[in-house]
DNA sequence: TTCGTTGTTCGCAAAATTACAAACAATATT
DNA sequence: AATATTGTTTGTAATTTTGCGAACAACGAA
């Protein structure tokens, strides 16, 4: 979601914490991982995956979208599902870089 | 809190996951980012970072202590805070290995 | 002892998240 | 037209998150 565009780091905060966001749920890291191994597949793919309702997976399935990390596409009558390829660096190379900048490696504390 | 002790995949869901939860949120990206510039520094240069109600920034830095990623030591009257650098590479390789598990590059969708 | 400094905790309110069943929409098939 | 298949959307409830002011705790200094 156009999140290289814009260097200003309070976007970036904004970006990668949207990132995050959408990560930061076991059932959308499972649903990840499983898209991220494979070209793509259907919803019902993904719900027999997953010991949640239909419409929870939809409603994840949603957010992930949002995020940019997937894509989804209406393959009548299923819907086919895919890691966003391009958002998907974006985002491995933010997340990389955040966890590089830090620096120095004094401990500070106990 | 533990992620790299056992490697079976649901639990590496939950570890991410918990990780990227609590960089879901825009301030406590900046937080990190603050921190990750410096060896430690105290909870009211962080306050003094942020336009947020001290309140707020203690509640974050709550989460961020919950989740691993940095630690807290009083050092009365003040209390120093800093990354918590074992859990910062073990973050580090867990999005690093999560990202780049995509496999093919076939888009899909689109 | 009484202040002043530094942060945390409490109590509250608004908003967002999570999960599900049921209803619905779109399209094939009979 | 009636059915079946595939997912999304809606409505609802329980929980969590976010943010703030006020109260509190711990300590040193006056």
């Amino acid at each position: 979601m156009d999140c290289n565009k814009n260097s200003e780091r309070y976007i970036d905060n904004e970006c990668i914490a949207r990132f995050a966001k959408a990560m930061g749920h076991p059932t959308r890291i499972e649903i990840l991982r499983f898209l991220a191994s494979m070209d793509s597949c259907y919803f019902g793919d993904i719900h027999n995956e997953l010991p949640i309702a239909k419409a929870t997976v939809s409603q994840h399935l949603k957010e992930l979208k949002d995020s940019g990390l997937i894509q989804g596409e209406i393959e009548t009558p299923k819907v086919k599902y895919c890691i966003h390829s391009e958002n998907w660096e974006i985002a491995k190379k933010m997340f990389c870089s955040f966890f590089e900048s830090k620096k120095s490696n004094g401990e500070c504390c106990g």
